[in-house]
DNA sequence: ATGAAAGCGCTAACAC
DNA sequence: GTGTTAGCGCTTTCAT
């Protein structure tokens, strides 16, 4: 392996010193246009790229972010991380990418390795677990926000989500007006503010309505097809009367709707379906999947400059909160 | 903004040396018993973390890992991600994401960029352009390993990807053993060994079956429903006597089925069709639609483990080809 | 078992 | 306009 080309070698090459070469790469310095094209060729001949490293160690920046996500991966966290993706690169800097899967544990041993100056800062969409331990970074301004999920017991730190309480409340509405009394409310991780501010939106969608909420119609399954399906079956099998369902992932309502059919129930009338999270497929589905929307890659380019800001002011504080919109289609029953 | 801890603030808190400090992180040298507690006890209670920068440039490497993709994220290509994501911490490493969009230019840009020390290796899934420039890092022994897509023209590169060829083939003897003669083929790039070995199993499939191969046949798209969509018009409205379809993306896919069913045509007695990558909605569609695979998940773990041999040994060389296999369900015929 | 010190490749303050 | 040099925080060789 071919030793490294070092700034050195292209000060001896250029014949002149390691500073100035370093002053034509960044332009931080006037260099007369000979001395700075001599650079510049050497540069070229040897296909030299400044070490990173030591750039990053001299300058204590690294000009790369965290995205630490935790959710199984469906559609709109896979939108959301190619927004973040596409915010970091127009912006110059680099992407780091953790899936946590859940595991509180490794969440923690991963924010801690990044933050040992491997990046600036980290975007987080937190698992459902206690994430106090947060506390300890921000505290001392190390760069961190939240996206899509996010906890206000963590101090200093600034939040990119989804309206879900609007959410909640628009998708319940909905169903409420085609005259469902009974809606089915199928989520796959609790003690998130996603589920949560959901879930308070459909409460008090209920409320307005003038009915009783119902402990029965929550059920919990794994965030897929299958546990969107399973979940399908044990909710129905428990609660006869129910005839609308809102399903908290896309995959899950993949999962439902195919639980539905199999059950030999029909869509919309017998069972009404509201999915969170549109997907390519829903138009062509038999029949055309209603979906409640957020703006995934907005969300995921907000975050990103969210976290620019904070960077660069370490008390920047905001809670965006990004509008839903409903993609009215027919299995809700319109 | 509180001053970092550094490993000199643990030494002296510790009153050991910084050599000390290191060996006990390390675990590089035996140190007793009592001077390692009390070292590990100040760590503790600083919260201290190795400063990554100062570490990558002392040991010239940075365990982390490059991954860039240029395709439009489709289901195959997110789960690919996520099988490097995976492996790659499995393995202790790092991984940074770049998505290029089929952007020539910006892929050679951040290999540049990344080859900066920035990573130990790169995992590249490339632009259908002229990559020949890879040259210029392979031939000095740095570390890239080609995913999914590759090209033979690079040296010293080794390679994870499907049996594409196989894949064309066993799908387009599938179509034709349905009694299908004239059979489109959609594709959204050309030049990528991906659809090239596609093309050429398709072709051979027909061969076997002494059906003449209809250049007319073949028809490209943009890479999303919407072009799936266009595409099947296109096609259709060419070639009007065509009764089956091999898409190769499952957005492709998707857009070709809604568009099939907009020009109110029947599935699969009108028209059959095959798409290349599972999705989730493929059972609850009407009817549910077969598709030939690939491995993603496993192809991308593969491809980090190849990194990792040619991280350790410069001139590891290897072309694995994972098996395809095709999903039956209905939109074939079946 | 522990420490002193060199040096990784760069940036930037300072000198000329 | 250009060069000299200290030092970022760590690892590692060599002493002790």
């Amino acid at each position: 392996m071919k030793n490294r080309i070092t700034m050195k070698d292209i000060a001896r090459e250029a014949g002149v010193s390691v500073a100035t070469v370093s002053h034509v790469i960044n332009g931080t310095k006037n260099i007369s246009k000979e001395t700075s094209e001599r650079v510049l060729k050497s540069i070229e001949k040897y296909n030299y790229v400044p070490d990173s490293s030591a750039k990053n160690l001299r300058k204590k920046k690294t000009k790369t972010a965290g995205l630490i996500v935790s959710s199984l991966p469906d559609n709109f966290v896979n939108d959301m991380i190619f927004g973040v993706e596409e915010r970091a690169r127009e912006m110059g800097y680099n992407l780091l990418l953790v899936n946590t899967k859940e595991d509180e544990k490794y969440e923690e041993e991963s924010i801690n390795l990044l933050h040992s100056n491997l990046v600036d800062g980290i975007i987080l969409s937190p698992t459902s677990g206690d994430i106090s331990y947060l506390n300890k970074y921000t505290n001392y301004k190390f760069p961190v926000v939240m996206v899509n999920r996010f906890d206000k017991k963590i101090k200093n730190i600034p939040i990119v989500s989804g309206d879900n309480y609007q959410l909640g409340f628009d998708a319940t509405t909905h169903l409420l007006r085609h005259g469902h009394k009974k809606i089915g409310f199928i989520y796959s991780v609790l003690n998130v503010s996603t589920t949560e501010e959901r879930l308070r939106g459909y409460k008090d969608a209920l409320k307005q309505f003038d009915i009783p909420f119902c402990e029965g119609c929550l059920e919990r399954g794994y965030g897929t097809v299958k546990g969107g399906a399973d979940a399908v079956a044990n909710l129905l099998s428990r609660e006869k009367d129910i005839t609308a369902l809102f399903t908290q992932t896309d995959l899950m309502t993949v999962g439902a709707i195919g639980k539905i059919k199999e059950m030999q129930l029909r869509i919309p009338d017998d069972l009404a379906i509201i999915g969170f999270g549109d997907f390519p497929s829903a138009v062509i589905i038999e029949p055309p999947v209603t979906n409640i929307i957020l703006p995934a890659r907005t969300i995921g380019r907000t975050a990103f400059d969210v976290l620019i800001n904070k960077i660069h002011n370490p008390d920047y504080m905001t809670h965006i909160q990004l509008p839903s919109s409903l993609i009215v289609r027919n299995s809700c029953g319109c």
